[in-house]
RNA sequence: GGAGAGAUGGCUGAGUGGUCGAAAGCGCUCCCCUGCUAAGGGAGUAAGGGCUAAUACCCCUUCGAGGGUUCGAAUCCCUCUCUCUCCGCCA
């Protein structure tokens, strides 16, 4: 969320920087509703001030044995024009914040101009695509031959969008995120975290995929539902919900290996076939936790974190700034880390790395006490993968295949294979 | 699933209809005393919002959340969420 201040005192400077999104705040609307919502608290607030008078005069005559029906009588019709004031006063409030939920995040001013990801702009890149001497499978193809993956079984059990691995696959899978939670609390500093798969909404309106974006979630039944998790960066980021941390206590960085739920509702059509896009995946999260002033340098140290990753994996990538129409909704500043398919010959997203400075603090309440002034602060947020393990095990599988279809272990994954090196 | 207890400030924890935004302790800040690897004394210390040039006043709200009763609710009633204890079941 913005900060509701901000949009009163500069409007129209906030809809400039959300149109660089293609997002249009209606920022005459807004402010009308403002003015709207300031008469009728002021005049709410009197009348409390009125209400709260009177009462108090009622207990000092009782307590005196004084006759109270005189003082009764006086404030007879307080009660009702009360009550229509604050109803009317939390319409208008819900209407604003209707309108404040649904804002995306102010962007950073260093993200590129651009309506979509053909704008995104490249900041660095690691490693030689391959040229092999041979034309390169893609994982499917892969997979199947080595009989390791299993689409027709997955869909029999579920359907669309899911897969069956097996054998040494289902194992390099796991190798691969044991090896990077391992990368990330040994050499990064990160602390472990378990954390649960279903979740409150509360807790995805502080992260900000609520209330905009349910069509995207799964969602169980029952009066108070549960969601399932589309990412951790849901349920570690609401560690801090509703906390005031001293100043000693930050930065702190977490992670955490979960499976990650998404309806991909609207991506019909894409990425079809293969394991790209699924409903269900694994993936190694990475969040900190920061002062206001040290969010800016928490991104590029967390983007570093994930390209260790890819070095240790000796994966080519590149590392990409997602233009204004590509960073997400609550994000002011994205990089996109982007791996090497030579099976598709293209580069593709393996982790996407935010900084939020304080929207999602701001819905969650998490704030620390600034050591200088003695106040409450917010927070800032930052996430990012860590990295997406069924895309990094694609990325394996194809930049690391021979010419008969089988797959070379990666050095660092050997120990968390019993040593195996070829997989065939 | 059954029975019961509970949710209060940064933390612990009192408080069952009116000078309670809330005792006490801890923590923290400042001052004093003491000169020593310690301690003692005093004062202050919630958050969010409105108004405002203001981090000054003043006002409003908030004792898990949302409703209700009342002139007045931390205190009474209802619903929900969460926590704990016992029983049952269970990986």
């Amino acid at each position: 969320m913005i900060d509701p201040k901000l949009l009163r005192q500069s409007a129209a400077d906030v809809a400039a920087n959300l149109a660089r999104r293609g997002y249009v705040f209606d920022a005459d609307k807004y402010l009308a509703l403002e003015e709207q919502r300031k008469a009728i608290q002021v005049e709410t607030q009197q009348l409390q001030s009125e209400r709260n008078a009177s009462s108090k005069r009622i207990g000092q005559a009782k307590a005196q044995g004084e006759d109270i029906a005189p003082l009764l009588a006086a404030v007879e019709d307080i009660g009702a024009r009360l009550s229509k004031s604050e109803s009317t006063l939390q319409e208008l409030q819900a209407a604003i914040a209707a309108v404040e939920f649904d804002l995306p995040n102010l962007l950073d001013d260093s993200v590129p101009e651009g309506r979509d990801e053909d704008s995104n702009v490249e900041v660095r890149s690691w490693g030689d695509p391959a040229t092999g001497a041979f034309s390169a499978r893609d994982h499917i193809d892969l997979g199947e031959r080595l009989g390791m993956i299993d689409f027709e079984a997955a869909s029999r059990i579920s359907g669309s969008r899911f897969t069956v691995m097996k054998g040494s696959l289902a194992r390099l899978h796991r190798a691969l995120i044991q090896f990077m939670l391992d990368t990330h609390t040994l050499e990064h500093g990160y602390e472990e975290t378990y954390v649960p798969y279903l979740v409150h909404a509360h807790a995805l309106v502080g992260t900000g995929q609520l209330p905009k974006f349910e069509e995207d979630l799964f969602k169980t039944t029952g009066e108070t539902p549960f969601y399932l998790i589309p990412t951790a960066e849901v349920p570690i980021t609401n560690l801090v919900r509703d906390s005031l941390l001293e100043a000693d206590q930050l930065p702190l960085k977490f992670t955490a290996h979960t499976p990650c739920f998404r309806s991909e509702a609207g991506s019909y059509g894409q990425d079809t076939r293969g394991m790209i896009r699924q409903h269900q995946f694994e993936k190694v999260e990475l969040v900190h936790f920061v002062a206001a002033d040290e969010s800016a340098a928490a991104l590029e140290a967390l983007t570093g974190h994930a390209e260790i990753v890819l070095q240790k994996l000796e994966l080519p990538y590149r590392v990409v700034a997602l233009c204004a129409g590509d960073v997400g909704f609550g994000a002011t500043k994205t990089y996109d880390i982007e791996v090497w398919l030579p099976g598709q010959q293209k580069y593709r997203e393996i982790s996407s790395c935010s900084n939020y400075n304080d929207f999602q603090a701001r819905r969650m309440k998490a704030r620390r006490r600034n050591p200088d002034t003695g106040k409450p602060e917010l927070i800032h947020t930052l996430n990012g993968s860590g990295v997406a393990a069924g895309r990094a095990l694609i990325a394996v599988m194809e930049n690391y295949q021979n010419e008969d279809g089988s797959i070379r272990v990666p050095a660092v994954l050997q120990p968390y294979m019993g040593g195996l090196e070829l997989i065939v």
